[in-house]
RNA sequence: GGAGAGGUGGCCGAGUUGGUUUAAGGCGUACGCCUGCUAAGCGUAUGUAGGGGUAACUCUACCGAGGGUUCGAAUCCCUCCUUCUCCGCCA
């Protein structure tokens, strides 16, 4: 959510905001609400200050064997007005409340205006590989260890079903970059893989995002479509010391995602599918730092796919190609030489205070003090899929075998897949 | 799933025959004092949010969440969430 206070001093400046992320507020609306909530609420506090002076009166003539009759006769007229007024600001309080976590955060000044089009290449690294045969797709390379059509089986098309090699290359990939996180002094977490409303609402995923969950109604909970939602909602509530920033963690979940609508659209193979494997990076931060961190979240993950000698860009995304809550976001593409494209594989987002003020999620400065929001960035590091899609399409060799990163092949076990 | 016991300010913890507790006390923290060394002691301050005032200040709300009873609710009633103990079920 944004700051009320900024709400009421430059509506202008959130509606342009939102206009800037394709999204229809309306702020009006907003702005005539509050100011009415206002109004109420100074005459709902002069008449609490009313029966409140009454109660005591009240108190203390019982107290002394007194006849109060008259003070809880007012008091009881008091107390019919207030809940007429109370009811009228409840649900003003509704409506504002619901409106709020509909206006999307505000983007970065520093952020390209425009859609996706408008998306700024901010760097790139590595060759992009040549082959003197006709590169093939990765569901060709995979045909025996990926199988679409068990999976659907199972559980429905575009679910993911891996069998030997590639079962093994997932599990062995997702525990390389947990290390390599740790190993950069994050703390690994193994979080649930169902949230409840609050915490969806805390990272923003609801209510935006709703139709895009898997929800299990009898118990009112959804799957989380990342875990960001867990491990960020593992500070929701809470209060830290300002000596704690910055929390460092990271953790494996898998991503559920219905993907409505998106049907045809580059959903070949493992290009997009309703449930992925993805390891988070989570860093809650000062707010003075956030900058700083975001750039080395970015740094680090890109480090990853150099270990892995895989070429990547970093894009920096363009206002209405930025997510509901975030500020700022770079994404990270790989080459995938198989389809001649480049795949996201990482979305690195600072969201300022916006996911820590739904969350209440705040820090005691040092030397005491007013408590403040702390900020809060994220980034894939990496997502499954689509980094199986480029090691497998980029080191695959004429006769069909796939040679594998030394990095990983140390714990593959082997340098080549036959 | 069944039975029982809890959820109070950063933490611990009083307060349940409803009314000077509109939240005691302790710890922690900050500042100061004292003391010949980062120990002990003393003093003062210290929850969150919103409103009003140039200001000293003042008002209101919040005792897991939401409803209800009442002149008045941390305290009584209902629903829900959550933690713990025991039983049941289960990998």
């Amino acid at each position: 959510m944004l700051d009320r206070k900024l709400l009421r001093k430059d509506p202008q400046i959130v509606a342009q905001g939102a206009i800037a992320k394709n999204e229809k507020i309306d702020i009006n609306l907003w702005v005539e609400a509050d100011a009415t909530r206002r109004e109420l609420m100074l005459e709902i506090e002069n008449l609490r200050k009313v029966r409140n002076q009454l109660s005591k009166a009240v108190s203390q003539k019982k107290r002394n064997g007194e006849n109060a009759d008259e003070e809880m006769a007012l008091s009881r007229e008091t107390g019919a007005k207030l809940s007429s007024l109370e009811t009228q600001v409840s649900g003003i309080d509704t409506s504002l409340a619901d409106m709020e976590k509909a206006f999307p955060n505000l983007p970065d000044s520093d952020v390209p205006r425009g859609g996706e089009e408008n998306n700024v290449v901010l760097s790139s690294w590595g060759d992009i590989p040549k082959f003197d045969f006709e590169p093939k797709p990765h569901w060709e390379l995979m045909e025996n260890v990926f199988q679409p059509e068990a999976a659907g089986r199972i559980a429905g098309s575009n679910f993911i079903l891996f069998r030997g090699w590639a079962a093994k290359l997932q599990r062995t990939l997702i525990s390389w970059m947990l290390d390599y996180h740790t190993k950069a002094g994050m703390e690994e977490i193994w979080a649930p893989f169902v949230a409840k409303p609050e915490s969806m609402t805390a990272t923003a995923q609801l209510p935006k995002m709703e139709d895009d969950m898997y929800k299990i109604g009898r118990d009112n909970l959804f799957l989380i479509p990342t875990g960001e939602v867990p491990i960020t909602n593992l500070y929701r509530d809470q209060l830290l010391d300002e000596s704690d920033l910055p929390v460092r963690l990271c953790g494996y979940t898998p991503c559920f995602r219905r993907e409505a609508g998106s049907y045809g659209k580059d959903n070949r193979g493992l290009n997009r599918v309703h449930q992925f494997e993805k390891v988070e990076m989570v860093r809650l931060e000062h707010p003075d730092k956030s900058d700083a961190a975001h750039e080395e979240l970015l740094k680090h993950a890109s480090g990853m796919l150099e270990l892995l000698g895989i070429p990547y860009r970093v894009l920096l995304l363009a206002s209405g190609d930025l997510s509901f809550a975030a500020a700022k976001c770079y994404d990270i593409e790989i080459w995938s030489a198989g389809q001649q494209k480049w795949l996201e594989v990482s979305s690195i987002s600072n969201f300022r205070d916006f996911q820590a003020r739904r969350g209440n999620m705040k820090y005691r400065p040092t030397g005491g003090g007013k408590t403040k929001l702390i900020h809060t960035l994220n980034g894939s590091g990496l997502a499954l899929p689509r980094l199986i899609i480029s090691l497998v399409e980029n080191g695959q060799q004429a006769d069909g075998s796939i040679k594998l990163p030394p990095a990983i092949a140390k714990l593959m076990g082997t340098e080549v897949i036959r």
